[in-house]
This record gives structure tokens, C-alpha cells and sequence, in this order.
RNA sequence: GACCCGUUCGUCUAUCGGUUAGGACUCCAGAUUUUCAUUCUGGCAAGAAGGGUUCGACUCCCUUACGGGUCGCCA
């Protein structure tokens, strides 16, 4: 029996990375068992549905790359994907239940009638959970079909997960509670349960629960920071489940083959922006430079910088020094046109080194007089004249630094050099000279 | 409130009765780079508390505390 798993979001909010990570959980449990994934739009509360947020989420998938086998706009032999359309299904399924004599009205609405007995859960993830309904207070007969003719979440889900032969539901912690539930449902249907795996929530740093405006919550805000998909992956993947060994950067493969239920944690996780960011950096770095540039060209447009002939290895300079594609345009402006701010620190520091400072004219003379400018011989320009005022040419480097980039961190000296050449080094530092 | 699940460095985690409790992010220091960063090396930092069980407990059991989840004609 070939294994079968579903991503079931409702359309009702942009995709975060809570129900980022039950998919990528679902899908790469699919995969390392060479099962299906299948995509089911649990589209059945009319009032909160939008188009928007559908799209939204098939985006966000879709960038993660999760691609599914069946679902909309991909079809499949289970179909329709969309719970709207799947009326009559549902229908034909209530009258089992009403044969059964299992459900009764209440105030319009149709009552399931659970059985009062303990329920106990065999979850992959959290182990044996027993959940006793003979506490009738605790456990009240649920309400599966609504006053309006329409039904509720638990019915449609158990309904569609068996219709759809899905043999292990991947879900958040919050649905462990609805499972006996379910349980109960599928054996008054006759039924045969899946397998469940309850996986641990996604908290703040703080520990509070993760929400719309957190930090990091949208999965539509990561292309526009400038994250890779490989590495957003990378980082939730590893919120709550553990690769059994010391190391932390892995492609979209290695996740697939390294993924088991086994190994999922119980125990919430926090999210740590800032560990992410990291993971950013270190795909970034596994990056070719044609790549990279190619990846960090949007950004550079969008902040209206001039793409040269150079760009490429201009980009070059700043790969490996930037944890997101959002940073680069602030990296490389300095590099790309004329107009850049001054970092207030940097310049301090530069203007400490009085007799560095009183060098810096000479200096673009220096520079003028090169014939055949490049990095070298710049450098030994640079040795010359401070040597010649008995100071070390190390205390010259980064007085030149901040005058020829406004700022004390940055590319390798050598590259800013080569990269904006002769006339304009001459310049800048004439500039910072008599700034 | 009731019912569930959980609790190892600040954060993500390893350990599945015997370890100097390991790794990573962050932070700090040193080395290297005639410059900042990178890189490299080193360092700071943890078993919620109290009872058991055991020759021995972070690992097993109980209690308490704390955190999270669920108690809808939302999903």
C-alpha cells in the first residue's frame, strides 16, 4: 500500500510558516516513501473564503516547492480538490450516519452522537493519548452538519481523508484534540483511520503563539527579503524534527532523504529569525556567481541602481558577506554609482588617525599618476606614501576604506579598487579629504 | 475551570540508566588578512523544582511549577 499524505489549508489567511512547515512535513514524508501528496482546499466557510488568500498559499507553496500530484490545477482520480465542490460526496456520507442512526437534530442543526467510551490514539508523534468521552461535559455531542444545510470541518475532513484513501495525516498540534473525534466519526462510517502525526507548534521568540505580523510568519514575505526557497526550507525543517546528525545546511534532496516521523520532536519550537537569516547566508554561499547575480539583480533593480557591464562582478565583491538578496543594493550602491552616505561611525574612526588623514591628498595624487591602474598598483602607491611619511601602509587601509565607500565594513579592499577604478578612487578620496 | 501535550545552554537541538552533557545560531577573545568583514581557533552558557525507583538518573515513576493546545452551527 503506497503511502498518501495531504496539505488541507483553508483559504482564509496567507500562507505562514506554521502551516508552511505541516506541508513541507507532509510532502517530504510523501517523498521519502515515494507516496503521494496531495493538496485539498478545505474551502467550506463561505464568509471567510477569499481568492486572495487561495492564491496566496498555492504562491507560497509553490515558491517553497512543494509541489503536489494531485489537487487543483493538477487533477487526480479523487477530485474535486476544492471541498465546495464535493456536495453530493458529502451528502451520500450524512446518510450513513443517518442510517446509523448516529446523528439528530438540534436547534436545525445535525448532532453526531459520540459513543461514550475512552478513545485512544495511537499518534506517530506524541505516542498513546487516550481521551475519555464517558465526561460527556468535556466531550459534547459535535455538531456536523449546520442549521443552513451545510457541513462542518470534522465531517468533511474524515470524509474526504477516507474518500481520498489518505493513509497518514500530517497536521499541528491544535488538531490532537479533534482526532478522537475523528476517530469516532470514521468508525460509525466504517471507515479505516489513517495514521496521525501530531507535529508541535511554531512559537515566537518570546513563546507566544506565532501570528499574523511576527516576525517571519508570512511565507510571502520571504522572496521579498531576499531568501532562497532551499534555505527557508532548510530552517523550518528543522524546527521540531532533527537530521540525527551535526549538520544543518541541507538541499531540498538530502531533506527528502534524510526525513522521518521518528524523528520529530514534541516540545514546541521557537523561531529564531536571526538563525534563519544564517541559513540564508549559507546557501547563499553554495551559490555559483553567475547565479547569485542573477538572483540579486531584481533586488539591485528595485533600488533604481545602475546595472553596468561590470555587474557581475561587482555582485562577486558582496557574496558571502550578505545573509539575504535584501541586503545587497545596500552593499553594493557605493560600487554602482557615485551617490552613498557616509556611516557617522566609520568616518570617526577613519578621521582617529590624524596622520593618516593628512596623507589622503598625496595619496590621490598617487593615484592620478598611475599609468596602468589595478589593485596592486594602487596598494603599492598607497605603501610608498605612507612609508614616506614613516607611517605603516596598514594605518592608510581603512582611511581609504570609509573614503572610497562611505563605510567601515565592505567588500575586499582589492576588489573596491579594481572595481571603481582610477578616476574615481582619486576622486572619492580627494572628497573625504576635504570633507 | 476541565481535559490533553510538553519542559537540556538566551534560541534550535544531541543524549534514549554510567558522557568532562555534544553540535549550531547569538555574544566575547585570539590568530590570519599590511584594512573592515570573511575564515580559523578558543571561550561564555543548560538538564524547572521536590520526592521516589536504582549500585548509579537529564534519561523511568509521582507531585508541584511553568509553557503550549483544546473545549464553536471556525478550520
Amino acid at each position: 500500500m503506497s503511502i498518501r499524505t495531504r496539505f488541507a489549508p483553508s483559504p482564509t489567511g496567507y500562507l505562514h510558516v506554521g502551516g508552511a512547515r505541516t506541508a513541507l512535513f507532509s510532502w517530504l514524508f510523501a517523498r521519502n516513501h515515494g507516496g503521494a501528496f496531495i493538496l485539498r482546499v478545505e474551502d467550506t466557510d463561505e464568509a471567510r473564503n477569499t481568492e486572495e488568500a487561495r492564491q496566496a498559499i498555492f504562491d507560497g507553496m509553490s515558491w517553497l516547492g512543494l509541489d503536489w500530484d494531485e489537487g487543483p490545477d493538477k487533477g487526480g482520480n479523487f477530485g474535486p480538490y476544492f471541498q465546495s465542490e464535493r456536495r453530493d460526496i458529502y451528502d451520500k456520507w450524512f446518510e450513513k450516519l443517518a442510517a446509523a442512526d448516529r446523528v439528530y437534530q438540534d436547534a436545525g442543526a445535525w448532532r453526531f452522537r459520540f459513543e461514550r467510551k475512552p478513545v485512544t490514539m495511537n499518534d506517530l508523534v506524541c505516542g498513546e493519548v487516550t481521551i475519555d468521552y464517558r465526561d460527556e461535559s468535556n466531550t459534547p455531542d459535535m455538531v456536523v452538519k449546520r442549521s443552513d444545510g451545510s457541513y462542518v470541518f470534522h465531517f468533511v475532513n474524515v470524509v474526504d481523508d477516507l474518500e481520498m484513501e489518505i493513509t497518514h495525516v500530517i497536521r499541528g498540534e491544535d488538531h490532537l484534540m479533534n482526532t478522537p473525534k475523528h476517530l469516532q466519526l470514521i468508525e460509525a462510517l466504517s471507515g479505516t483511520a489513517p495514521q496521525y502525526a501530531h507535529i508541535p507548534l511554531i512559537l515566537n521568540p518570546d513563546g507566544s503563539k506565532m501570528s499574523k505580523r511576527d516576525a517571519g510568519a508570512a511565507v510571502g514575505d520571504y522572496p521579498r527579503q531576499g531568501f532562497l526557497p532551499g534555505a527557508v526550507v532548510n530552517f523550518i525543517s528543522l524546527l521540531g524534527w532533527n537530521p540525527k546528525t551535526d549538520e544543518e545546511i541541507f538541499t531540498m534532496d538530502e531533506l527528502v532523504g534524510r526525513f522521518s516521523l521518528e524523528n520529530v520532536n514534541r516540545a514546541p519550537a521557537r523561531f529564531d529569525f536571526e538563525k534563519c537569516k544564517w541559513v540564508n547566508q549559507q546557501h547563499l554561499m553554495k551559490l555559483g556567481i553567475e547565479d547569485f547575480a542573477v538572483a540579486a539583480k531584481p533586488f539591485v533593480q528595485d533600488a533604481n541602481l545602475p546595472i553596468s557591464e561590470n555587474y557581475t562582478a561587482v555582485i562577486a565583491a558582496v557574496k558571502e558577506k550578505v545573509r539575504t538578496l535584501g541586503e545587497v543594493p545596500a552593499a553594493v550602491d557605493f560600487l554602482m554609482q557615485d551617490e552613498f552616505s557616509y556611516d557617522d561611525e566609520a568616518v570617526a574612526k577613519a578621521r582617529g588617525n590624524a596622520a593618516a588623514n593628512g596623507l589622503l591628498v598625496e595619496l590621490a595624487c598617487g593615484f592620478d599618476a598611475i599609468t596602468d591602474w589595478s589593485a596592486d598598483a594602487a596598494k603599492a602607491v598607497l605603501s610608498e606614501v605612507a612609508k614616506a611619511a614613516g607611517a605603516k601602509p596598514g594605518q592608510l587601509m581603512f582611511p581609504l576604506r570609509v573614503a572610497l565607500s562611505g563605510r567601515g565594513h565592505g567588500p575586499d579592499l582589492s576588489d573596491i579598487l579594481n572595481l571603481l577604478g582610477k578616476d574615481r578612487c582619486a576622486r572619492r578620496v580627494r572628497r573625504f579629504a576635504g570633507m
